[in-house]
DNA sequence: GTAATTTATTAACCTGGGTGAACGAACCGG
DNA sequence: CCGGTTCGTTCACCCAGGTTAATAAATTAC
């Protein structure tokens, strides 16, 4: 039985008994060492995953090929490249594991036969859809509002563990400035 | 019966006749002027709105009072400041109707009763919020990866309509940038 | 424990966008 | 049709962040 798997379904949905064995019974573990992917831009993300241990980061590749780091996902989270998984397309985006990592995967038709067999499942997909759909909503206006060193506080007050895990060079990616200038940045705010 | 609602949802499920009668019960039309404001930050969305005519923006205010244009919006698109509605919260977003507009409004209870009561109900409610999530997912990746001038482009490219219909002002606030950099941007652009 | 590599900081210079203001064009309202 | 407002462009100047490169600090490898 997956517990941390069930118990956060619990938090959108109820489960009866059959259900949760049948969900236990869909989700299979996979291992990542540090800096494995979890998924590469270009592939096709075939199966969602639930960040059990570990941390990782989204990111997306700019014309010049630089990654800009969009995103960290960690314990008892869910993760997958949406726009891929759902259209079955090559992904834009990458998935990597910042520390090694144990992730249960459920493939797309697991999935769709969790929505469809599971008596709250399709309910369960749109809280869940909805629920990330408010981060990332949170993120874009956050972008657009607030300036480089807003930014990386919220960063510090929202992650207060990642910031001591991740390098520097991911978080400046984050916050959308270089390193030299997140340094800059924490220059100032240590004065 | 409202026809171009009717129609869009069955884009994504299959609605029975009693179902199409339902929905057309619950969706009530409001008209805006040009320049109304379909919500104002602060106020709770307490009802999802269906753009049958007209043009709106969605608007986030910085803390210096500047207004963010973050999207746009029109005819047969769903609207609403999710995060508001989702959680009867204060908005974080505005929008403004930048046409005079024609919308039909489905209230927050009834829209429950809509994903309960239609059988496929909850699998519009989740492939909806996936919809529009890789929407944002999008352009949260475009300002990430993109420099104002090829965001420009793109918005040129996506919505080649709106250019006309949109003061200069909105749309470089969307790109990223102030009005005059955006001229410049055209400027250089046009040579 | 030391060398090799990677990461963070700092410095000097550059640049694209911000700012404030002026000007012109387009758009209204009467 | 005219006077007023609003909107887009342009100019001069400024500045935060980019760039490149050097250095220092921290990790990692052996």
């Amino acid at each position: 039985m997956h517990v941390n798997l069930i118990s956060t379904i619990e938090h959108f949905i109820h489960l009866d008994d059959t259900e949760k064995e049948f969900i236990s019974s869909i989700a299979f573990s996979k291992t990542y060492q540090k800096d494995d992917y979890f998924l590469r831009p270009g592939q096709v993300c075939r199966e969602v995953g639930f960040i059990q241990k570990g941390l990782i980061r989204y990111y997306t590749v700019k014309d010049n090929g630089e990654e800009m780091t969009l995103h960290f996902g960690k314990e008892n989270e869910f993760t997958s490249s949406y726009q891929s998984f759902l259209n079955h397309s090559a992904s834009k985006r990458g998935i990597q594991c910042l520390e090694a990592s144990e992730i249960l995967v459920i493939s797309y038709d697991n999935l769709q036969r969790l929505y469809e067999e599971v008596k709250e499942g399709q309910k369960f997909g749109r809280l869940i859809c909805e629920f990330i759909y408010l981060q990332t909503q949170n993120q874009l206006d956050s972008i657009y509002a607030d300036n480089p060193e807003k930014r990386y506080l919220n960063f510090v007050n929202d992650y207060p563990d990642l910031q001591q895990r991740i390098p520097q060079y991911y978080i400046s990616s984050y916050v959308g400035v270089k390193p030299p200038s997140l340094s800059r940045i924490r220059k100032r705010l240590s004065l």
